[in-house]
RNA sequence: GGCCCCAUCGUCUAGCCUGGUCUAGGACGCGUGCUUUUCAAGCAUAAAACUCGGGUUCAAAUCCCGAUGGGGCCA
């Protein structure tokens, strides 16, 4: 009696609720269910499951929709509005479940509960009591239709259970073997709050069904899942799709990622300024990895490398800190332009740069000089925040390079200010070599030992960028440009003054 | 509480299926050194793990059983 699987064509799909900011998690599962999808050239599937009308909001599907692609992680089906492929959405197929669920209802394989919240809590408390697990005891499973009718007719509030046969579930898991599950501890569960009204439980089984799903890549909080919604299957006739249950993305303390400990939207991580090949590459990493040492991947690579069959069973913690060490490595391997254009934003929300101030070309330079620090984006404006200030402000300790008197560093500042005088291209290499020279020609002149250069170039770096950490002294200079270095100089000998 | 899943350095993991080549490999992080005006980056280098107990076997990280621990789901 089982329907077939109509085709062998590889089909997987996430089902989100867009119930609140899109989940790192999803993005995850999503990131899976698409190289598995791929690299077998079969189908991704992006479904919202939106049958929760109060807690559901287009504003979470539309941000689902955009960090997806921000991933660069695309579907391949849905309604197709302006060449685009929008999401499915079961809040548009009400029909559908409707005529599913009445389908349970006439072969008795589900019926009306008109239990009441207050009725269902005390016989749990009450199973528990005796140290039971809870489960509904089937008072409604034998109601006569009349009752039924009028119950209905009343306007009784009732939800619409499924039968749970007693048997035992088996079913085989990609990525853990064979599993097996005790239905009847389970209890007949709810599948409907009315016949236009499904939940979750039963939606997915119809919808995966219908949208003729070869394979669930899901995270492993459904397995316990899993065999109810194969008997909802069984009692609907359906095939049975292969499941292939994900391991956890955990807390620091292995539990499940929550937002109590860190940060869980994706769109956190967009904000914060990860890259989204950094966030891809370390996200397939947890959980998943080659069998060899090669570590950087990017998308591309993956459709062709990944292998469920190497998805590892334990969950693993998100390690915000090798996420960071990810995208610094992306951030460095960035061509210049296109990192540029990235940091543009954080710069110009941080005030600090305003439109038409520097050129593409100057703020390339500045990205430039300060990428080998960013771990994120968002540090480029206080990595770079001197570059597009007129006053520095600055402690006079801080000119200080190794408890050198005040006079000596007035007169290291002035030594610097007359190379820089003198300098006539204003070229970074120039720069620097003169600078070079000119502090091994300091020390010799103070009788500073010949290789410590700082008794120049410390006092020179601090006036230019106000910090005790930044790029070289003759980066800044270069960048700065001749007046602007020179001016920055006078100030720093006045301070020291 | 019931059921299910899981278990190698602090973390991500290789090795496990097909026991010996494991003195357990790589990466992040941490430490040290080199480079260096600073901080990064880069290079080099150290420390760091088979949860425990039984069993099988000439031989177990690897196979089996149990315990312990962690996690998830249900409520």
């Amino acid at each position: 009696m089982t329907k077939k699987i109509q085709q062998i064509q590889v089909r997987t799909r996430i089902a989100p609720s867009p119930t609140g900011p899109a989940h790192i998690g999803t993005a995850r599962t999503a990131l899976f269910n698409y190289l598995f999808a791929k690299q077998n050239n079969g189908k991704f599937i992006l479904r919202i499951e939106d049958t929760d009308k109060e807690r559901s909001e287009q504003k979470w599907t539309d941000e689902i929709i955009e960090e997806l692609k921000w991933l660069g992680i695309s579907w391949d089906e849905g309604p197709d509005i302006s060449g685009e492929f929008e999401p499915y959405k079961q809040s548009q197929r009400l029909d559908i479940y409707k005529k599913y669920l009445e389908q349970l209802l006439i072969e008795e394989k589900a019926y009306y509960c008109f239990c009441t919240e207050e009725e269902l809590e005390a016989k749990r408390q009450e199973q528990m009591g005796r140290g039971l697990a809870p489960k509904y005891d089937g008072k409604c499973t034998h109601l006569s239709k009349e009752i039924v009718d009028k119950n209905i007719a009343e306007g009784k509030s009732s939800v619409i259970r499924f039968k749970v046969q007693n048997k035992k579930v088996k079913f085989d898991d990609l990525i853990r073997g064979q599993v097996e599950f005790d239905a009847s501890l389970l209890g007949d569960v709810v599948i409907a709050k009315n016949l236009s009204s499904p939940l979750y439980h039963f939606a997915v089984v119809v919808d995966d069904f219908l949208m003729q799903i070869s394979h669930v890549i899901r995270g492993e909080e459904h397995l316990s899942n899993t065999p109810r919604q194969i008997l909802i299957q069984e009692a609907l006739g359906f095939y049975k799709p292969i499941y292939a249950h994900l391991p956890l993305m955990l807390n620091l303390d292995k539990s499940k990622m929550s937002k109590r400990q860190g940060d869980v939207a994706i769109s956190d991580y967009h904000k914060n300024g990860y890259l989204p090949e950094a966030l891809i590459n370390f996200m397939v990493l947890l959980g998943w990895n080659p069998g060899t040492d090669k570590e950087m991947f990017t998308l591309a690579h993956l459709v062709k490398e990944f292998s469920i069959e190497k998805v590892q069973k334990a969950g693993a913690v998100f390690n915000v800190q090798r996420l960071d060490f990810l995208n610094g490595l992306y951030i460095r391997e960035k061509a210049i332009d296109k990192l540029t254009e990235l940091c543009i934003p954080y710069l110009k929300e941080s005030g600090l740069l305003v439109e038409g101030q520097f050129s593409q070309n100057k703020l390339q330079e500045i990205v430039e000089v300060s990428r080998t620090r960013m771990k994120k984006l968002s540090e480029i404006s206080s990595l770079s925040d001197f570059f597009f200030s007129n006053k520095l402000i600055y402690d006079k300790d801080l000119l200080q390079w190794q408890k050198a008197e005040d006079e000596a560093i007035k007169e290291s500042l002035m030594f610097s200010r007359n190379i820089l005088l003198e300098n006539k291209t204003w070229e970074l290499k120039d720069l620097e070599t003169e600078l070079f020279t000119g502090a091994e020609k300091f020390n010799l002149q103070k009788g500073y030992p010949e290789k410590n250069k700082g008794y120049l170039l410390w006092p020179l770096r601090v006036a230019l960028s106000g910090k005790s950490t930044s790029p070289s002294p003759f980066e800044i200079a270069y960048i700065l440009g001749k007046e602007k270095t020179l001016k920055l100089v006078d100030e720093a000998i006045k301070i020291i003054s």
